[in-house]
DNA sequence: TAAGTTCTTGCATGCGCTTGCAATCTCGGT
DNA sequence: ACCGAGATTGCAAGCGCATGCAAGAACTTA
């Protein structure tokens, strides 16, 4: 019915009462009677009228935006988790305002520049590395921001993951148990804390069973080098090859399947037992059936959004927080024949 | 260096001009000598100053923001379609504020009324059913919007989507090119378009080959529903089985081939040939090597970002359109043995 | 019932920026 | 050196809403 644009002002002509009181009715926790809030509501309703996010965000200085900033989508841990993300935080009256970080800029310092020009309440980077710099604006403007899935050991900011050392260190734990002697590693990508860790863990794991790893290729978090380490270390002029894998993520595990089984004719687990991590849900689908740790988006995605806010409504009292979640072994057909318990 | 929050007067003042001297300094195509500009510059960049997008939101009516609401990011084509057009609309200086319609409201109507408040400049549905209130409310509220992969017959509004009907057929045509006889079908959502439209593109060329669909499934877009119908068709008691399916996406071709060969102990392609649509990453993913028709989302990403803009620029000339993109069928080993050829 | 509280409400101002308008400049042409 | 067209510039009035403040209303308490 609205026609355009209908502001505070003109509900409050129709309602009898002064712009403010509309202000009012429509801020919580504000103070108005209950015969005004209800004048009001009536007027607006018969209006159409929403106060415009925006021109309240220039007043109150409080925009209810949250700036996410992301590398890439196509390690599927990512599109979840920023599904779970923007639908918690729309739970929570803030909205999510997406900058790829990829390929555009190069420089993240750029985007974060561009972010804080839309007065951003909060920002979440993605798996982004960070740089001094760019905490530093961020916090010479009063933003909020918190880490998911990275950490970084630095000045006082917020960083959310799983335990990726305890998870590498499953896994170690979980092969050597299997009786596997003679393992590798496929590395992600070295500026990132969730390769630093998981490779950690990994090695402190092997270790506790007297074993060292056996091959370690690079693959970057990509599929293409993941590949090719793959190859490197099981091809032909291999020797000595490993009779377990530990990949750094799905994303990279499953394109290191598809040169062991495909390229090279192995057989999983028989000839080589694959494990992964994150549990992305190509992890469970039948061709692959990766054995994984999870990550618990779910659980992380909680605290990233309570941390935020948390640091939005107390920015004085607020105590930066390093929470790691630890998510558990999912075992699957890749390192064992006989796990065929598939939930689905 | 910046303190906090510098404002346009404050660089007004440094460089000794007016306040609106420094806002047309960062407004293209206004009016300032390259000499005012320049001390201006040197100014803002002293202080730190950049213009607040929010603040100017308001005082312009244009907040270079884009809406984009999306239903579920599982489909990987989603997360893609979002990357890229996340990508482009940086590029043309707008954002992209996410908005899941998924689990929350239910009601997308409630969903659109959030996103107006944000004084979007537009909207971009991405697979989402429209109804014509919502039409109504943006286009009472001038803003442009453009469907994502999905088509509605109404009240022009702009769509974007692939060819589905030529797509459809040129599956037929493949398939029944083939040898196939005996063909079957999984279908998707009926709300959605582009199962209508592919399932339509499919029959005609069936029929142009004297052909009927010889089974029917319903998967609704949804992997579990998309396995239960590939064990109706495959199954045990399932008689005459179709020597082919063609599967509305390719997220539940994945599904239904994990149920064919997992479950079944189905050879693919020599007992059944598989076709999904979309070719997401994982359909070339060495384990599926799936067959498929191409959506060719960089081309439809383009042509939402050209249309949408085309409309916020000139809203009263502008023509609606509705844009069907081809794309070709990619041919792998889920349908042919001897395809190897990979390109990785 | 009068004094004292606690609630409500309107006023006025401001958030940071855009923009129509009118005044001022700049310059080429003669 | 003078005039007019076009380019610059400052002024001031908003954009739509939040909010401190002081005045008025409503409610307590004795």
């Amino acid at each position: 019915m609205a026609s355009t644009k209908v502001t505070s002002l003109q509900v409050a002509k129709r309602a009898g009462v002064s712009q403010s009181a509309v202000s009012r009715v429509f801020t919580p926790g504000a103070s108005v009677s209950e015969k005004t809030a209800n004048k009001v509501r009536r007027a607006a309703d018969a209006l159409g009228y929403r106060p415009n996010v925006l021109a309240r965000a220039v007043a109150s200085g409080r925009s209810r935006i949250i700036g996410l900033v992301v590398a890439y989508l196509d390690n599927h841990f990512y599109p979840e988790a920023l599904e779970k993300l923007s639908t918690a935080l729309q739970a929570k009256g803030y909205h999510v305002l997406i900058f790829m970080a990829s390929l555009t800029a190069g420089n993240i310092d750029d985007v974060v520049d561009e972010i804080l020009d839309y007065q951003v309440d909060g920002i979440v980077f993605a798996s982004v590395a960070m740089s001094s710099s760019i905490v530093e604006r961020c916090q010479g403007a009063g933003v909020p921001i918190v880490l998911f899935n990275r950490r970084q050991d630095m000045s006082g900011v917020s960083a959310i993951t799983s335990d990726n050392f305890a998870g590498g260190r499953k896994v170690a734990d979980y092969l050597a148990g299997l009786g596997h002697r003679r393992i590798g590693y496929i590395a992600g990508w070295e500026g990132a804390s969730t390769q630093r860790d998981r490779e950690a863990g990994f090695r402190s794991g092997l270790k506790a069973h007297g074993l060292e790893m056996a091959a370690r290729g690079v693959g970057n978090f990509d599929t293409q080098q993941a590949k090719q380490a793959a190859r490197d270390m099981f091809g032909p002029s291999a020797q000595h090859r490993p009779t377990a894998l530990f990949v750094a993520n799905d994303h990279m595990a499953i394109a290191a399947v598809d040169v062991l089984r495909g390229e090279l004719g192995l057989a999983i687990p028989h000839d080589v037992a694959v494990v992964g991590y994150d549990d992305v849900p190509p992890a469970s689908w039948g061709a692959y059936d990766l054995t994984t740790v999870r990550q618990r988006a779910n659980l992380m995605v909680e605290h990233t959004v309570e941390t935020l806010l948390a640091e939005i409504g107390q920015p004085e009292t607020f105590e930066p927080r390093q929470i790691a979640i630890d998510g558990p072994l999912v075992v699957r057909g890749s390192t064992e024949e006989n796990i065929k318990i598939q939930a689905n």
